[in-house]
DNA sequence: TGCTGTCAACGATAACCTTCGTAGCACTGG
DNA sequence: CCAGTGCTACGAAGGTTATCGTTGACAGCA
């Protein structure tokens, strides 16, 4: 009999933990009034509160004093937290291949022609740094 | 007062839960006592027994009877789980960009020409169906 | 026949998440 | 001065997650 152990470090976000910081990352920060006004879903103040309340227990956002109320900024970095999630899609759900979480997020979604460019580009950027900065391919793309 | 809404069906897996999908995805089917010995934590029997039982009450399972045992079949396809997961992703951390998503993804990891050149391709394919069957790119790769 | 090992089912436990109600504090308009 | 407003802090209710202990069924065996 043990319970579980101590989620208030080192873990992913829960989904409502992941609304409010989503509003933080889009917003660069936010009083509670705002993140909830922000939110749109029909959540209590102090419900909002209480989650960052937790979230800056768990290090994951900080305040200052604001007039009257308290300012949140995040800790976290957004693209830290989606490294973290990624990787644990990647190897639970798409057995460590990357390929396989692409084409499914081609799959899913619809591109316009300009997106797929900028992430045929993002490839590129990678094959050349693995290339050690000589790149063989033809970097035209108009 | 309200407590909150059923989590018992439509909703992602938690940690434990993928861990167990996780092996049943890869294997194709499980007994407890082989989902438990692939999952090599150190983890209880009826732990992993719950956990199944939990997950065929989500719909995510189903399981026969095998000699005097249960053999357990993920009934949830991967990428089904995967593309929700995904998507979640997208929204929250990266703002809807799958560009950020697939840039943070190639930052994190080491990924070797083979594998870049056939994420490229991934995403040729995507370009040509939306250009509705012509590619005016260069496919030669090698 | 009675012991032992394997298994599913039930229920308990402890931690956690999400939602608020309520209280207390500082300030502001009458 | 006092009621109201806007905040944060405290803590509790109700549900979920993860982990097992225990029980009872059953099969093989000594």
């Amino acid at each position: 009999m043990s319970g579980q152990q101590d989620r208030r470090e080192g873990r992913g976000f829960t989904d409502r933990e992941l609304d409010i910081m989503s509003v933080l990352w889009r917003e660069g920060s936010g009083t509670v009034a705002e993140v909830r006004e922000t939110l749109g879903d029909d959540v209590g103040y102090t419900t909002v509160l209480k989650i960052l309340q937790i979230l800056e227990e768990k290090g994951a956002v900080r305040h200052e004093q604001e007039g009257r109320a308290y300012r949140y900024f995040p800790l976290v970095e957004s693209v830290s937290a989606g490294g973290r999630a990624l990787s644990r899609i990647v190897n639970k759900i798409f057995h460590g291949s990357a390929e396989l979480l692409l084409a499914t997020l081609v799959e899913d979604r619809e591109f316009s022609e300009a997106e797929i460019e900028r992430m045929r580009s993002i490839l590129d950027r990678a094959g050349r740094k693995e290339d050690d900065g000589i790149s063989p391919r033809d970097p035209s793309a108009k």
